[in-house]
DNA sequence: CTCCATTGGTACGATATCGCACTAAATAGT
DNA sequence: ACTATTTAGTGCGATATCGTACCAATGGAG
């Protein structure tokens, strides 16, 4: 392969990898001590997408294996912002429910990440980044379908 | 804060995430057991970038804690992939060498991934890529900037 | 109905990541 | 020169992540 065709899609990715890690600690700078993304993510994903999903949606929303999911889950339980109940349509199954202590929590970390979110927009215009994300997004769908 | 905005926001980030989170992953199902994309690519950045650097410069690159970068080093000295050799300028600091083990190793990581690189290329063509790379880097550069 | 493959979830162990505290060397201020 | 502050690196403990193995429920084939 092309030596510089090999370099730029590290590039790429790099800039992907180091993008996501600053805007994970930044975030996480923001969040009570002891939460992480992936909580802060799970609590936002039920009220904006649906709340009583099943952990294993969960996992494959979120891109991560379902013991990882399991571990975030209880997580959740021990803060009491979410309460996991039997799946009626499946035995094997549970379900994700926030409980309004699991709304406070999310309602109290948008209020603090917001400031963070103005000030870089202040930096990079809110359309600049519309423009990217159809790009991103598609991207993300390739990899995820390549994936075995 | 207007909803939509932190949505569009949120999403970006998102996006961004899971990409680095999915191509992580692939990138180290290409690698040998125990080896992983940190310590990859700190190999991959002493051959294309420079030799003989410090912990503290490959940390401050790779925008991890230098306790993190002190773990992936000892990992690849024990792999014999690096030398760890004193600072002739500073004292308390040192100097991280490849040695031809760890340049062999880059060699077949680079191999077994070229052809992921190209099935992805194929889907998603490299002029696109090359178009993505400079709004990427001026991103990481303001969260970085605005890192305290 | 019985068997068997599949699926959802967890227990456990290995290891990556990272914050805190510490040491030793370098540097600044006086 | 002397002291205080900063800086580079490490030891240690907490916890996030994830692979493997396992169990229980499901669903399909006969």
């Amino acid at each position: 392969m092309d030596n510089e065709t090999r370099t730029l899609f590290f590039a790429f990715f790099n800039e992907i990898g180091i993008i996501a890690q600053l805007s994970r600690t930044a975030l996480e700078a923001r969040l009570p001590k002891g939460l992480t993304l992936p909580h802060f993510s799970v609590v936002n994903h039920l009220i904006r997408v649906k709340n009583g999903q099943t952990p294993l949606a969960l996992a494959k929303a979120f891109q991560v294996p379902k013991t990882t999911m399991t571990h975030t889950l209880n997580g959740l339980v021990e803060h009491g912002f979410v309460e996991i109940r039997p799946n009626p349509e499946d035995g094997r199954s549970k379900t994700v429910w926030l409980t309004e202590t699991g709304r406070r929590f999310r309602d109290a970390a948008i209020k603090s990440i917001d400031p963070d979110i103005d000030a870089f927009r202040a930096q990079y215009p809110e359309d600049r980044i519309r423009d990217l994300v159809p790009s991103l997004s598609e991207i993300r769908a390739l990899l995820d379908a390549n994936r075995d």
